[in-house]
DNA sequence: GTATAAAGTTTTAGATATAAAATATATTGA
DNA sequence: TCAATATATTTTATATCTAAAACTTTATAC
């Protein structure tokens, strides 16, 4: 067996490190992208179309602590995202019949129509954006980021 | 040839869509447990950390814009991350000589100590919360996530 | 049955983010 | 030189975002 003098391997706490600036930079660019988008195109914001987006699967409505803990962001947050929904005409509060404490946010229809179209160019910028990807490409990153989960206690 | 029936494909901009799902919901969690622990152990935020981590590369100091360009935040956020960081003692602003309109931030020497101590832990953080991905994975991510540039005009 | 705890939401305080206006300084061209 | 323009930064207005306090309503314990 002959000795060979390799090269220094870079640890891996460093090529993890640079994989993480890596995906954040990715990340970045393609969301600062959409809100721009969204704003340029549509007079809106990523943080309204999240909450469209999840009004959107529930016709019948969403408390505002259910909102928070499918979007992730806090209630007081939500509050303020709602409130200018609602200032707009794309959601209103509605009363739980039984419970004076808590209100569903709903889509209005205005608001069931906007969001058909915000999905769409969505759907359509993110086709552009991701371009690079083929669908072999797309399955093993998808794959690879799920490996990622369960180190952290957050789902 | 034998005639298959094959099952529906998925449209390639849903799977796209769907890998930018899962991209965000990966970037986002480790984002979120980065900045809850910069609070819990350190105090300080990730914006903080990025300002700090642009001056420690540049002992010299970086004019407003310069941190502005470097860090893809506009002009005005800048101004307020380094009013705290002033705040702070972890960094200071220096006249240039020759040019009254503008004036260079710098980490202090607090600042550096600091920012060392920030930069290895937020190293061991990353190591520990990425993980699930050893080298081939992150070298095969990191093309992956390569290959999603040039489509946005942006860098 | 009332005191207490729990649940749901909003409000508050502080930090971050952008775009656009305002301010101050430099540079240029006639 | 001096007006016009360009550069560098800060300020302002608006929107997010979190954590924590405040408030209302509901449920529970005794």
């Amino acid at each position: 067996m002959i000795p060979q003098s390799e090269p220094p391997t870079e640890p891996m706490s460093k090529t993890r490190l640079r994989l993480w600036l890596k995906l954040l930079k990715t990340s970045g660019r393609i969301e600062a992208e959409l809100r721009r988008r969204l704003r340029d195109e549509y007079a809106t914001t990523l943080p309204r179309f999240d909450v469209m987006a999840a009004l959107s699967r529930f016709p019948n409505g969403l408390k505002m602590s259910e909102l928070s803990d499918l979007l992730r962001v806090s209630n007081g947050n939500v509050t303020g995202i709602v409130d200018r929904l609602t200032n707009n005409g794309h959601a209103l509060r509605v009363a739980v019949p039984g419970d004076r404490r808590a209100q569903l946010a709903r889509l209005t229809p205005a608001g069931q129509v906007a969001f058909t179209k915000l999905a769409q160019a969505h759907e359509a910028w993110l086709d552009e954006l991701l371009q690079g990807l083929d669908a072999d490409d797309a399955a093993i990153l998808h794959t690879l980021l799920g490996k990622t989960e369960r180190e952290t206690n957050a789902q």
